[in-house]
Order: C-alpha cells, then sequence, then structure tokens
RNA sequence: CUUCUGUGGAUCAUCCGG
C-alpha cells in the first residue's frame, strides 16, 4: 500500500490526476486496501488538479468505508475551503476537526491564515497569529506562520506592519529563514524602498544564508517592474556564470520586463538564450510574448503562434486567453473574440470571470450596449460567477452609451449578487 | 528515525480616474 500512495502522490504532483484515480482502482481490485495515506493524497492530489469536487467525494466515500480521517484529511479541506474563497466552510472543517476529537495542529493554523491572506484579510490572519500564541505550545507559531502573515500584509500594501511582524518574530527567537528574507526584500524592493531590502539582504547573508534562484528573482522582479532591465540583465548573467541558476520564472519575469518597455526584440531573443540554456519556455514565456505583440498591435502573430506553443507541447492558460481576448478587442475585432471566447470549452479550459470581463469590457467600448448585456445576462450559462469588477464594467459601458436608468438598475444589482461597490 | 499524505517566498490577462 505505501508503493501505491507514494505512485498516487508523484502522479498527482505530475498532473496525472486521472491516472492517479486509475490506479487507485487497481490497486482495489488487487485487494490492497487503501489507508487513511491513500485518501488523503488523493483528496490532495484531487484538489491540486482542480478536481475539487472529486476531492470531496473521496471524503465521503473513506468514511462510509470506514476510514477515519485524521488531522492531516481535515487540514487539506481547509486547504481546498480557502482555495475556492469558502471562508465558512474552511472554519466549518476546522470546527468539524475539534468535534471528531482529534487536535487541529501548527499547520492547520497556517492553512488557515494562508487562506485568509489570499482572500485580502490579513489583518485576520494577524489577529489569528496573535491568538495562537496564547493557544499555549501546541499551537507556538513557527517561521512558516511568520511568512505567510508577513506575506499577507505585503501584498495588502502594508508593509510596515509586517516588518514590525517581522521584528516581533525575532523577538519569539524564530529564526528568519530565506522563505522570510524573500518575501520581505520583494516587497521591500518593489515599494522601492532599496535601502532597506539591500540591509536586510547584508543582513541574510551574514547570518549565512545563501541567496537562492527565488530570492534573484525577487530582486529582478523589482528591478523589471521599475524599468530598471539593465541591471536585471546583469543580475541574470552572475547567475548563468555563478549560480544560482535562473530557472524559467526568472526569464519570464525579465522577458516581461523587456515587454513592459514594448521592446519585443529582446523579449524573443531572451526566449532563445532560454533555450540555449536548457531551460524550458512554459506558459508563462509565451503570455508574455502574447502581452507584448498585442501591446503594439499585432495579435495576429499572437494568433499564429498560439498554434506554434502547441506544437512544443505548451498548454496555453486561460490567462493566454485573457491576453489574446484583449488583444482581439483593442483592435475591435469583436466578432472573433467572442467565437474564441465561445471556443474556450472546445479547447479544454473553462472561461473563467477575468476573460469573461475582457470580452465584456470590449463590447462595453466597441458596441453597442445590448451586445454587452447580452453577453452580462448570459455568465450563468458559462457558470462564470460574476465579481465586483463585472458590474464596474457593464455600469461603465451603461453611462457610455448614455443609458442612465440600466446603469442604476446594474448599480443596485450588485449587493443582490452578495457584492458591494468598491 | 526503514518507506507514503496536509501549511509559507519569485513571473503573465480584466473595470474607473490621472
Amino acid at each position: 500500500v505505501v508503493t501505491y500512495n507514494t505512485v498516487i502522490h508523484g502522479l498527482c504532483k505530475e498532473g496525472l490526476a486521472q491516472e492517479s484515480l486509475e490506479l487507485f482502482r487497481v490497486m482495489k481490485d488487487k485487494q490492497v486496501i487503501p489507508t487513511v495515506f491513500t485518501y488523503n493524497t488523493l483528496i490532495w492530489g484531487l484538489s491540486l488538479n482542480g478536481y475539487d469536487d472529486n476531492a470531496r467525494s473521496l471524503f465521503e466515500e473513506m468514511e462510509s468505508v470506514g476510514i477515519e480521517p485524521d488531522v492531516v484529511t481535515y487540514t487539506t479541506l481547509v486547504k481546498i475551503m480557502c482555495k475556492l474563497g469558502n471562508l465558512v466552510e474552511a472554519y466549518r472543517f476546522l470546527e468539524a476537526t475539534i468535534e471528531r476529537g482529534l487536535k487541529p495542529d501548527i499547520v492547520t493554523y497556517n492553512t488557515l491564515m494562508n487562506g485568509l491572506c489570499e482572500m485580502g484579510k490579513a489583518t485576520k490572519a494577524m489577529q489569528l497569529l496573535s491568538k495562537m500564541h496564547e493557544l499555549g505550545d501546541h499551537f507556538k507559531p513557527d517561521a512558516v506562520s511568520y511568512t505567510t502573515v508577513i506575506g499577507g500584509l505585503c501584498k495588502d500594501g502594508s508593509l510596515d506592519r509586517a516588518l514590525l511582524l517581522y521584528v516581533e518574530m525575532i523577538s519569539y527567537s524564530i529564526k528568519p529563514d530565506i522563505h522570510i528574507y524573500s518575501s520581505l526584500i520583494h516587497c521591500l524592493s518593489s515599494a522601492g524602498r532599496w535601502e532597506e531590502a539591500m540591509s536586510l539582504l547584508s543582513e541574510m547573508k551574514e547570518k549565512g544564508v545563501m541567496a537562492d534562484c527565488v530570492m534573484y528573482t525577487a530582486v529582478i522582479d523589482a528591478l523589471c517592474k521599475d524599468g530598471k532591465i539593465q541591471t536585471a540583465g546583469i543580475l541574470l548573467d552572475k547567475m548563468l556564470k555563478d549560480g544560482p541558476q535562473p530557472n524559467a520564472i526568472t526569464f519570464n519575469t525579465i522577458i516581461d520586463g523587456f515587454v513592459l518597455l514594448n521592446n519585443i526584440q529582446e523579449a524573443e531573443d531572451l526566449l532563445k538564450v532560454m533555450k540555449a540554456n536548457g531551460v524550458s519556455p512554459d506558459a508563462v514565456s509565451y503570455n508574455n510574448l502574447f502581452k507584448g505583440y498585442c501591446k503594439c498591435g499585432n495579435t495576429q502573430r499572437a494568433l499564429e503562434m498560439l498554434n506554434n506553443m502547441t506544437d512544443e507541447g505548451i498548454k496555453p492558460t486561460i490567462i493566454t486567453y485573457g491576453i489574446v481576448l484583449r488583444g482581439l478587442c483593442k483592435e475591435n475585432k469583436l466578432e472573433l473574440a467572442k467565437s474564441m471566447f465561445d471556443d474556450l470549452k472546445n479547447r479544454g479550459l473553462h472561461p473563467n470571470v477575468v476573460a469573461f470581463n475582457i470580452l465584456l469590457d470590449g463590447l462595453c467600448k466597441a458596441k453597442s450596449l445590448e451586445e454587452a448585456l447580452e453577453l452580462f445576462y448570459k455568465a450563468g450559462e458559462y457558470s462564470v460567477e460574476l465579481d465586483i469588477i463585472s458590474f464596474n464594467t457593464i455600469i461603465d459601458g451603461c453611462f457610455r452609451s448614455g443609458n442612465l436608468q440600466m446603469a442604476s438598475k446594474m448599480f443596485d444589482e450588485i449587493s443582490s449578487k452578495g457584492l458591494s461597490p468598491n
């Protein structure tokens, strides 16, 4: 059973969720009895690959075959609920853990705090963090806890509160590790606070923590976003020469840096350098190039390369289509955009709210409000959950056509969808 | 503590104003 568990885990990690389910059937056929490890691994792995419903039904299945879920099971479910944005269910699973006589642990709480941060509730996460200190030794926050909350605060723009937490962490004698340093340094440098970023970097070196690829990439990203592409290039050269070796994300970051400066040629050249150094481009590499083509009105080229990338075995993602859809809309090729959006399902992708909003905005700006409204009301058919941006977009569209009445109607609909105007 | 499961750091698309 350990052998099967190990392989199931590996398959899931490689994106082969269907195969792992198949193997699960095989092991049962061969009278190998799954354990709680097997179920935990599958629940985790299925969700990792987007099969959240299957994950949930496996949880029910394990109950019905008499395998007791453990704290790992519940933590995984908390994570899944957080990923789906369902905080209520996440808390319900936390309570269910206790009701079952199990003890949530530090991982459970870290998972929950991470979920809170991803939902933009870093302050709530911070409160939970300080509560953990009061709950006793079993829940003593660790480096993961602090990295999670510090990162969440940074994303919310509360950099200074993040720095205070860093100090607090040190005062609890928790050793900062490379994760915390990367997070803070990325945050500081992205905010233009280079002096502090660099002094933290020296502190890190003094403590004998070596900069890794992620650390370098974080700094490179801040440089690129600030237009300092030449410095980014110097760092890349140093990496290629002395290590740590850059990975696809490092290259993608710089490719995007060139695109931000409308330097498409250099972006394309860097893709070649990437390949020459044995780093395989991925969907993000192409997305970045496509963004560049679309920015200079050459969506056509992106459309052509869409096929190339598939030939290279790289699957376009929903973001790829978002970029191309936006390009088409900007070039007023709305019929093409509409048919591409409709075709997403056939291409094995679920339209999401961002892609939907892109098309909606395109219709609002280019054509009559009518077509936009038609799409808007079809959100349900596409299983797209409207968000506040959808409403902002359509309201703006209403005003563009001078339809104040519809604008007001849409404004009122915001709250009936459980959203609030921002 | 012979092997298997859960948590944290870096890159890409959408709304208004400027």
